[in-house]
RNA sequence: GCGGGCGUGAUGGAAUGGUAGACAUAUCGGACUUAAAAUCCGAAGGCCUUGUGCCGUGUGGGUUCGAGUCCCACCGCCCGUACCA
């Protein structure tokens, strides 16, 4: 009898598929079409084990699918540009582009041992000028249709080294290489208009019926739709042009609560203060720095400056409000002015403790039932209002939710208890109706600002002309390539900043407008542009336009997109914001609007760092295979103790991917994919840890081995055989469930169940054959291998990948008993074994006769029994 | 800071509000073997007063006949936070 080695069924099978054409995709009428997809990899240089565990579960998709009569387009690509090519180059030299196709041939290589069900015919890599070219015809197609425009925005600037830095760049606030304070500065930047799209691509949310819940909610949180009121404060003597300060607050109701009137450091406001002095102006660029990061700003500590000038109260022209500038308001949101109420807010209450600023109550909670009598009003007087909050939490502001019902001491209109939300809607009809502002809506979501002032990205298809201004270039001229060298030169990447930039020649241009001589616009495109429309080129790869109706028509929507929870908010927001841009631009159907049918967010695999510091006072990363850990603390080779961070995301920068070759080589692929499916649920995160790969190879060997025995066995059929085919029909019915659930672990834990009955089972020959073969075919997407083998040894016919997929027979699954526990209140006393469809009053009297129950109610009489039917009998005492 | 999620034996984890710990890993015992590996069989949450006992799903409350599951508060960890991909 043979024995199970992957190394040489493997290769075997791979070829046998590839020679078959059994995954490429062709359109084709005569079945339903199914497009899986897997969010594509960036080419880091090696796959890690977090790949496997993404692409496994996406073909043990695509398998079943084609084996369910689907026509299954499954491909794969490469998302290649971006800073870790830049970065290789400044670190070693070398070029992004050599550095990045390089990566990919190594990760083709390690990926297509692993006999994924891919079609490679339709690959390509995003850095293709193919690809990019088309992406800037789409770029064109956008500018026309007014979906991008230019405007100023903010960027991380490194005064040192005189470049834009990333947020990843940006370390506590400091540059990465420089080590210099990071400043904001402002560029003028190209945009997306998404915000155009905010209400729409909120709403749409809730047409996502397969997508997360978790997903849909953090999306429409992002795009935050609010509904508030806008006001604008009347100014005291101010410079000319600033006699009113608009203000946007969702908390109207909340308005005579204020305290103080806050400005952000780039409020044309403060802008203009500075000028004629000069401590706000210090106090201004001391807020600008620091790195762009909402989470930098927001943890920063809560500064303000004030201007000296004040603001009149719109209900109370005798109430005066000082105006600071704060460095906790941006002027990206709302109006870059709010109005502080620091009894209702806590970082308004932090502010004014901090500037010793009045804090009016506006409402109490209803516990207080005497709120007249209560100490907390012992503050004082602002605007005929009490001043102080309770002495006992005076530094903790009282902020109940929206929907809960307080006390207002002063509200707008109506009673004076109701609901935040109710008072709300009134105050903002009371300001209306007394012209003081109007309800506006508002939305977080921000234009997607494309610009990036790097090499290694698709650069943005215009150029700047003295005469003409920003003039589009013509498609005819696309793909406006980068350029490889400086005019047989090679680029320089060591000194920091964008090479484009500084390219001798390559800016050169004509303007396509006048013909006069012009310049290429140097900045490039954000990579997120690059994956926002990939899925849709994979319908038509090598297409001339960015894609062909026919193919799209014919393909879209993705059936099932899989990636990592990371991109719950960015990429997936990005894409849909895409798809209907290349909708309005005739790139997609309009049915294609949302363009992934169902969504699975996969859990990560991570990987404990270790680190240690440098002598530069940076951390430096050590790989796993250099850690030897004792006692649960971690020591390098040469006996350095090493910082032990838990569970982090595996990343290439920090040094803790794993890498699954080893395991693929030693054991084989289908072990490789049988391990990152086993065990951990697949929408969870688990910590990799080395062990358990040998397990799961030794599993499989167990399987080839029942498998061969069956093959040869020969016995007659007898009483054990209706027993194994009822195993085998709840195996196909479980294992189904579980494949269609994404519940590929508990998919995998039944076959495990089902091996072992197979196993032991003392059935004929040919009820063992069939169920050794539903087994494999059971197996066949996690283990195609291994399964193509036992199918081929048992006599299967054709490939075990395109053979149907097994069907339970209902008739199989039913027990005709049932054994239900009895519980005495709750905790279980006994149990019965009866019909399965044995009457309630039936069970109840069994229940009560048993042993376990009277010794519990101890000859008292039950008060109530509760019969679930087929699940559970509950007493109580 | 804000938004979202997670927390169950030594370990990964299972459990439509209905017997907590399926299935597996590691461990221990047995069979086979000169021996080991491989293989096969079996044990196993904790506690003690060994009763068909009590306690057990991060902590503390609540709803329910019944809570790992639902609600509230807290603790810890993870993801995102718009220039990492």
């Amino acid at each position: 009898m043979s024995r199970y080695d992957p190394s040489v069924i493997e290769p075997k099978w791979q070829a046998v598929w590839e020679e078959s054409e059994t995954f490429r995709a062709v359109r084709s009428d005569d079945k339903p079409k199914y497009y899986v997809l897997e969010m594509f990899p960036y080419p880091s240089g090696r796959i890690h084990i977090g790949h496997v565990r993404n692409y496994t579960m996406g073909d043990v998709i695509a398998r079943y699918k084609l084996s369910t009569g689907h026509n299954v387009l499954h491909p794969m690509g490469f998302d290649a540009f971006g800073m870790p090519a830049e970065n290789a180059a400044m670190a070693s030299g070398g070029h992004p582009k050599d550095w990045t196709y390089s990566n990919i041939d190594t990760m083709v290589s390690q990926m297509k041992p692993l006999g994924f069900g891919l079609d490679w015919s339709r690959m390509f890599a995003t850095c293709d000028p193919e690809y990019y070219g088309q992406q800037q015809a789409l770029f064109l197609d956008m500018l026309e249709a007014g979906l991008v425009y230019r405007k100023n925005a903010v960027v991380n600037w490194d005064p040192v080294d005189m470049t834009v830095l990333a947020n990843e760049q940006v370390i506590d606030g400091k540059g990465w290489r420089s080590g210099a304070e990071v400043e904001r500065r402002e560029l003028t930047q190209w945009f997306f208009k998404i915000s155009d799209m905010s209400e729409e691509l909120l709403d749409a949310l809730d047409t996502l019926d397969d997508w997360p819940a978790k997903v849909k909610l953090m999306q429409a949180n992002w795009i935050g739709k609010s509904r508030g009121l806008q006001f604008a404060f009347s100014t005291i003597d101010a410079p000319d042009g600033f006699d009113r300060i608009e203000v946007y607050t969702t908390r109207p109701d909340t308005l005579m609560g204020a305290s103080f009137v806050g400005i952000s450091p780039d409020h044309p406001l403060a802008k203009h203060l500075e000028k004629n002095n000069a401590d706000l102006a210090a106090f201004n660029a001391e807020c600008r720095k620091g790195g762009t990061t909402e989470e930098a700003l927001e943890k920063a500590e809560k500064r303000g400056f004030d201007t000296g000038l004040r603001v009149r109260h719109p209900f109370d022209t005798a109430w005066e409000l000082p105006v600071y500038v704060a460095n906790f308001i941006l002027m990206d949101y709302g109006t870059g002015a709010i109005f502080g109420c620091p009894a209702h807010d806590q970082r308004d209450l932090d502010f004014a403790r901090k500037y010793d600023l009045p804090t009016p109550l506006v409402f109490t909670d209803l516990k207080l039932d005497d709120p007249e009598g209560f100490e907390i009003y012992t503050g004082g007087q602002v605007g005929g209002l009490p001043v102080t909050v309770n002495p006992d939490t005076g530094n903790v502001a009282f902020v109940p939710g929206k929907g809960e019902r307080v006390r207002y001491l002063r509200g707008f209109a109506g009673d004076e208890v109701q609901t935040g939300d109710v008072a709300i809607d009134a105050a903002i009809e009371f300001c209306e109706e007394n012209g003081v502002g109007h309800g506006v809506t508002k939305f977080r979501l921000r234009d997607w600002g494309l610009s990036r002032q790097r090499y290694w990205g698709c650069p943005i298809p215009v150029v700047h002309c003295d005469a003409c201004g920003v003039v589009p270039e013509k498609k005819e001229n696309l793909p406006i390539a980068l350029p490889y060298d400086e005019d047989g030169k090679a680029i320089d990447f060591s000194i920091p900043g964008n090479p484009l930039d500084r390219h001798p020649s390559w800016r050169n241009c004509v303007c396509p407008s006048c013909g006069q001589p012009a310049k290429r616009e140097t900045d490039t495109m954000d990579t997120f542009v690059d994956s926002s429309w990939y899925f849709a080129r994979f319908t038509a790869p090598r297409a001339e336009t960015p894609t062909d109706m026919a193919d799209a028509e014919y393909w879209m929507n993705v059936d099932q997109y899989i990636g990592g929870i990371e991109h719950a908010i960015l990429h997936l927001l990005y894409s849909r914001f895409f798809a209907r841009a290349m909708h309005i631009t005739g790139h997609l159907p309009e049915r294609c609007k949302e363009p992934f049918n169902a969504l699975f967010t996969q859990g990560m695999v991570t990987h404990a760092i270790y680190k240690t510091t440098g002598p530069d006072g940076r951390p430096v990363y050590h790989y796993p295979e250099d850690v030897e850990l004792r006692d649960g603390k971690g020591f390098l080779k040469d006996g350095t103790e090493v910082e032990i961070i838990p569970s982090a995301k595996m990343s290439k920068s920090k040094n803790n991917v794993v890498d699954p070759v080893a395991i693929i080589q030693q054991y084989g692929a289908d072990t490789a994919r049988w391990f990152v499916l086993s065990d951990s649920p697949p929408e969870r995160d688990v910590e990799w840890t080395a062990s358990g790969a040998e397990a799961a190879a030794r599993h499989l060997g167990r399987v080839y081995r029942i498998a061969a025995e069956v093959a040869e066995a020969n016995e007659a059929a007898n009483a054990e055989d209706d027993a194994l085919l009822r195993e085998m029909h709840k195996a196909i019915h479980d294992v189904t469930v579980g494949v269609e659930s994404f519940g590929f672990n508990a998919s995998i834990a039944r076959l495990y169940a089902f091996t072992n009955a197979l196993s032991k089972s003392k059935a004929g020959s040919d009820a063992k054959r069939q169920a050794a073969k539903t087994l494999a075919q059971l197996m066949s997407p996690m283990t195609p291998h291994l399964s193509e083998e036992i199918w081929a040894l048992l006599g299967g016919e054709g490939l075990v990948a395109n053979a149907p997929w097994p069907k339970a027979d209902e008739a199989m699954l039913v027990e005709d008993t049932v054994t239900l526990p009895i519980q005495v209140n709750g905790k279980r006393r006994d149990e019965i074994t009866v019909p399965k469809d044995m009457d309630t009053a039936e069970v109840e009297k069994l229940a009560l006769a048993t042993d376990g129950v009277k010794r519990a109610l101890d000859g008292a009489s039950p008060k109530k029994v509760i019969v679930v039917p087929g699940r559970i009998v509950n007493v109580v005492a």
